[in-house]
DNA sequence: AATTTTATGTCAGCCTTGTTGACATATCTC
DNA sequence: GAGATATGTCAACAAGGCTGACATAAAATT
């Protein structure tokens, strides 16, 4: 197809050849830098967990019990999008070892409102700092703006009918 | 401890309340986000995967034989971190189905030169596409810097061992 | 009050993909 | 020829996904 219909050719032949090369041309760099930058950031993590008997499975868990108080188990399998086999694997763990505690429902009792103990509130901030560290030291030669276009290409990344969801995760209810 | 020490007080106090912030507070945004787009970001070529028979392992093998040919078993080890055993394992696979070829090495007859076929090719630029279609979309309500930004956030993410290595593989040899 | 639905827990077994350790072979280097 | 190097392979194990089936308690519905 190398000659147009005329009357799309004239019209923003730029925008058009950018387009051509974007269809054919995998976006190489960001596809390979996202997956190294992913395997480094995990890896910090990795090794403090190790002393705990812990994986990554442990971590995610963990991290968003503590991040949310009262989290539930449903609500926690639709965060990891794994089944229930899986997470309570992990889970009992972490509540034997005593770093999520497991609360009855007030509202309905059938609900498990999950808490960190003190104990799964120190490894869960330990493992943050550390992976906030990496961050920081991303973002310092940055520019201010940075960090606001980072976010955005992040959440944009996200499944569309997951966007609101996460964003009320992360970012709270509050902000609109 | 809300009465500082007189000494440190009225030293930059902007400075040190910033360094106070970031030192406590972990940056759960960046944090989160991360997690959330490189789950959904992984999942498209999955559900294509699974009709070939294939997991993550193989897409990872398949991606990085395809885009440079002639990558030996040593390089490749060091690229996905991993054991040779379990490098194996998804390469043999591969090479018995046809979507790549091993060459015995010319200079060094002990290496073995990986190349990917044209069906592997094909899948290879499928999965890129398809990922790339995901990244562009991300990348379309973005300023025209942001993209730099975004691949130099990436970048610095990475062990700073290991970053020159990086940015030599994906972005070539020829460009310094 | 009886029934159905929902939230969770649990058992059993399977798959992928990572690991370690040991050993074999071909080839290159000294 | 001796030793180092690149790769292949066998065996066993672990983490963390998965499915399917079934159990229980509590809520919701009829």
């Amino acid at each position: 197809m190398p000659d147009a219909i005329p009357a799309f050719k004239p019209q923003a032949p730029e925008q058009s050849l950018d387009k051509d090369i974007l269809a054919e041309m995998p976006a190489y760099d960001l596809i390979e830098l996202f997956f190294f930058a992913y395997r480094d950031f995990v890896s910090d993590p990795d090794r403090i967990l190790d002393e705990y008997g812990f994986g990554r499975a442990h971590h995610r868990v963990l991290h968003f019990v503590s991040r949310q108080p009262g989290l539930t188990i449903a609500e926690l399998l639709d965060i990891l999008r794994i089944t229930k086999q899986s997470l309570n694997r992990v889970l009992k763990e972490l509540i034997e070892k005593n770093f999520i505690e497991s609360r009855t429902g007030t509202a309905d009792r059938r609900q498990r409102l999950l808490h960190a103990t003190p104990q799964g509130h120190d490894l869960a901030l330990k493992l943050a700092k550390l992976q906030t560290r990496r961050i920081m030291r991303a973002l310092s030669g940055a520019e201010p703006q940075a960090k606001e276009a980072i976010s955005q290409y992040l959440l944009c990344l996200i499944d569309p009918d997951d966007r609101e969801h996460v964003k009320h995760l992360v970012f709270g209810p509050d902000k609109t």
